[in-house]
DNA sequence: GGAACTGTATCATTTAATATTACAGTAAGG
DNA sequence: CCTTACTGTAATATTAAATGATACAGTTCC
């Protein structure tokens, strides 16, 4: 699974820990162990997309825009790696039977998986990933 | 999604097609379009978990052991990805309460995910690819 | 106008996936 | 019993993907 999509899970939890002041890509970079710049990518994702403001400029940063309770992990997922249960078939050979239509046959089933998936990921929240890593605290 | 679980489904699907004679591991590997050796590798995984039988030397090749109806996509997917869906993490800070926890936080919910996935596919058998193959022909 | 930020493009580096080569072991058939 | 056609598997090379690093334009505040 794509590491996006526990940056995101990361940074978002992390905000919304703090929902009253702003987080630098620095901060969030230092808790998630990886470079600033990535944070920046992957978080303008999740602004486009409303979960998040940003402001730049001194004493700028990343606030949380919704409610915790409001994003959930099927949200993120898609931003952050839909697709990436589809499985990855080389060219197989046209003249054979199974390698003319084995890619069609097993794409459609991983569209059925990955939906199967989202019910899954669409039972946590934002809000219970926090209360998940306080309850360990 | 790892190929090699694809690859072991085509060649399943591929072995079921002809249950009666071998198929080598260079005429597997023309209709799957990667390298024979691969083939084998990932073949030997299956034969040792009893899905099909093996014969080295003149004649030799691969045959399926059990029947088609017996062998669930979950099988395979335990075999060729088992934790696959497990979520990436970097290091990240101990001394922060996000960085500390978040791993094993999501490590738990991937692990339901990875149980669920299973739920969904071990609704199909090689026995319902080898059919939704032949449809599309 | 300078300091502290985001936004984003580009290039470098590391890591994972895959292909290739090589060869030992096994079975069949002359 | 020797040759041919296979699997089994290790070692290495190559390619592709993920990630990191650098650079700099645009914004905001003081």
């Amino acid at each position: 699974m794509n590491s996006d999509f526990t940056l995101a899970i990361h940074s978002l939890s992390l905000l919304a820990l703090r929902p009253d002041r702003m987080a630098t890509s620095d901060v969030i970079s230092v808790s998630a162990g990886v470079h600033p710049v990535r944070i920046r990518k992957v978080l303008s994702l999740l602004k486009k997309n409303g979960f998040l403001q940003t402001k730049e400029g001194t004493g700028g940063g990343f606030i949380f825009a919704s409610e915790p309770s409001d994003i959930t992990l099927w949200d993120i997922y898609k931003l952050t790696c839909d697709g990436a249960l589809k499985p990855k078939c080389t060219e197989s050979s046209e003249e054979c039977i199974v390698g003319a239509n084995m890619h069609n046959v097993l794409f459609s089933i991983f569209l059925g998986a990955e939906e199967h998936l989202g019910e899954y990921l669409k039972n946590y929240t934002i809000k219970e990933i926090v209360d998940l890593v306080n309850m360990r605290q």
